[in-house]
DNA sequence: GTCTATACCTTGATAGAC
DNA sequence: GTCTATCAAGGTATAGAC
């Protein structure tokens, strides 16, 4: 789906200009940064001009800010949901790493601007420490599981910070790569880092290895779509 | 070390005006972004005026592109001394491993602008196709090894491009958390990414499964600093 | 809720004196 | 090689009519 198209869509008045705004921004911020987009492109892509804009959204930080923070929200509920009940930590692992990665394939717009916008944000700010707040509850999760795999004898790492770091980078670097129409479906690429990442950490169950099939399969409809993330977000090639 | 200590030394006009110019412009390219960075910003930083700044640089654009340029040039030509020689496909892969790990690790800043400004490039300009031109030729030198590691039975992976490009996200994360005066000395990250990548890949040596220390060890001097990286920039955060 | 018009600032880049 | 001065274009944000 070309920029053009898009456009199209988002100039469609019979939706709720709050969600088109949002829609366009983040689609705009994925592409080109924060930085480099003006609040005049926003509202050329939504058919308004930019004095418009401000009806809806008090700044353009402010406007990221809810962005990151609804990406950030998102993340933290999905995951929770998909660890509830679970209690063995190749399980855990194996959901951490498929929903982490699914929410960046799926949502690689909003994902690109929750990782790589965050010095956008001014240093200090409520905003800022906010969206820090909610990042280190969500690497909490990860340092929960891998500690109580290693307690438990399930895993055989080294360093639990640098272990934690190399698999998360694994899963975000999807944003960067993945396209919906390309070589390879998202469920696949979960189960490919699933397996990576249980051999990394050496999980073993009764002596035997653990393999991505014996954990749970990655759960797609997990990481549901924002408000603002229209559906045609997922079949299009709006990242550019 | 300070913002303000680099401005005292970057202003230091018995260095070189061309050199000063592009530490200063990595420096803040990589922290604010490149479209957040005025050529003001920068002449700042080097005592100068913007003006003054056109005496060494066409333009601003050109300046990015030159940093990404001597960037990629640098990784390639140390990726292919390191693999100089090299027959196990094991070793090989400790080396891409280590070795990307340590340029993210030892050179943040250039790395960070060579992974996250190639938006900033003019889309289809000479400059741009060049650099993705580089970036290819380097993932080349991946994609080699693996598919020689699997020829020769040493690894058993499941896609070689998913494996590829986890592993790599892996490595080239380590610009966005690492500090040199961090909990892990830069050694010590090189050798758990490549005990984590040797597992990943299940490297095995007449049945027996490969190590880190089966290969050969993390070589920093393998990734010297360019001309305007100084030395101060290994010790220094100077990355915020 | 959207418009036109505008205030005020910063941008990348250039001209020409020294 | 660096400066002052300047330009046109664009930035965020606001005022006030409709």
């Amino acid at each position: 789906m070309s920029e053009r198209s898009v456009g199209t869509l988002l100039a469609d008045r019979s939706v709720d200009a709050d969600l088109r705004i949002r829609t366009a921004a983040v689609l705009l911020f994925a592409r080109r940064g924060y930085a480099a987009t003006g609040v005049r492109d926003i509202a050329r892509l939504v058919g308004l001009t930019n004095a418009a804009i401000y009806h809806h959204v008090s700044s353009k930080e402010e406007l990221l800010a809810d962005i990151m923070r609804a990406g950030q929200n998102r993340l933290i509920a999905s995951t929770r949901r998909g660890l509830r009940g679970v209690v063995r930590p190749e399980d855990a692992l194996a959901i951490l790493i498929s929903s982490l990665t699914a929410t960046h394939g799926l949502h690689r717009m909003v994902t690109r601007v929750m990782d790589g916008e965050l010095r956008s944000l001014t240093p200090g700010s409520a905003a800022y420490q906010e969206i820090i707040a909610l990042r280190d509850a969500y690497e909490d999760e990860w340092r929960r599981v891998l500690a109580r795999g290693v307690e438990e004898g399930v895993f055989r790492i080294g360093d639990p910070r640098l272990t934690r770091l190399g698999l998360m980078a694994m899963c975000t670097g999807t944003s960067e790569w993945y396209r919906p129409g390309g070589p390879a479906a998202l469920e696949r690429v979960c189960l490919e880092f699933v397996e990576m990442g249980l051999r990394a950490v050496r999980a073993r169950r009764d002596g035997v290895p653990v393999t991505a099939g014996d954990t749970p399969p990655p759960d797609l409809s997990l990481v549901p779509p924002l408000p603002w993330e229209p559906p045609w977000d997922e079949a299009a090639d709006l990242a550019g």
